[in-house]
DNA sequence: ACCCACCTACGATAAAAATCGTACCTAAAT
DNA sequence: ATTTAGGTACGATTTTTATCGTAGGTGGGT
């Protein structure tokens, strides 16, 4: 996998990993909720990432039904990656205290990080 | 702030962030340590990045010193926001999580997150 | 058999980012 | 005074992404 996949790409690879495969036109539709955008634009971009190994499809009926290529965790992880040292100057402790720091986490979701934190802190040992 | 820096942007706004003022040598002579690219190339987006409001300058002998006009911790959090939703879906836990889980955090780093779970844990009561 | 709604293919275009060439200025060294 | 090293300005080009128009195929309903 070369580059990753762009903004555009990544809202379909969502879709898809969210919902299994889907068509063209289902995709479409869920993106049009978002935002405008014509219906061959979507179509061209599929196109665009079957090219690049981001998805496979299978002819069904008239047309083509796609699934996501790639997993979903090593493309978040490649991306998180990116992200952390262009943004973050690679520091995991600075993303992660801004990220908690910043916004309201659930209750719920703070005693899993506890956990996990907890966790980390005996593997450390 | 219309649209956030670009990657390319970013880079050199790291640079300001962190080494104060500089001029255009001193960027251009660090950015190309990790990648190589012409004098004028760093120039002209530092020009851009001037007009975009991200950079200020005062003349200084021959040429100018560039500061950065936009700061580190507004900046960063609106590209975590947008990575977050992005890449995410908006879940700060799957990031964090994933942040935490894959990498090796510093015990000294852990401390420090643990400690701030649990001001986030009272906050809350 | 004939439409028509829906699909694909694919080149073309537009928009955004990144890169560079060239002309020109100016201070410092010779 | 000339040269020269380094600086600026800025249009032009290239590269990458995103968007769309158009031509053409196909299956189901009538």
């Amino acid at each position: 996998m070369q580059s990753p996949p762009t903004a555009s790409e990544l809202a379909i690879l969502q879709l898809l990993w969210d919902n299994g495969p889907l068509t063209v036109r289902q995709v479409h539709d869920a993106l049009s909720e978002e935002k405008e955008v014509g219906y061959t634009t979507t179509l061209k971009t599929m196109q665009v990432m079957l090219d690049r190994g981001f998805l496979t499809r299978e002819a069904q009926g008239r047309g083509h039904i796609y699934a996501a290529a790639i997993a979903k965790e090593d493309t978040q992880d490649k991306l998180l990656d990116n992200f952390l040292d262009r943004t973050f100057g690679g520091s995991v402790k600075g993303l992660v205290m801004r990220a908690l720091g910043n916004r309201k986490a659930s209750r719920k979701d703070i005693q899993e990080l506890k956990a996990l934190i907890d966790r980390l802190e005996n593997e450390d040992q």
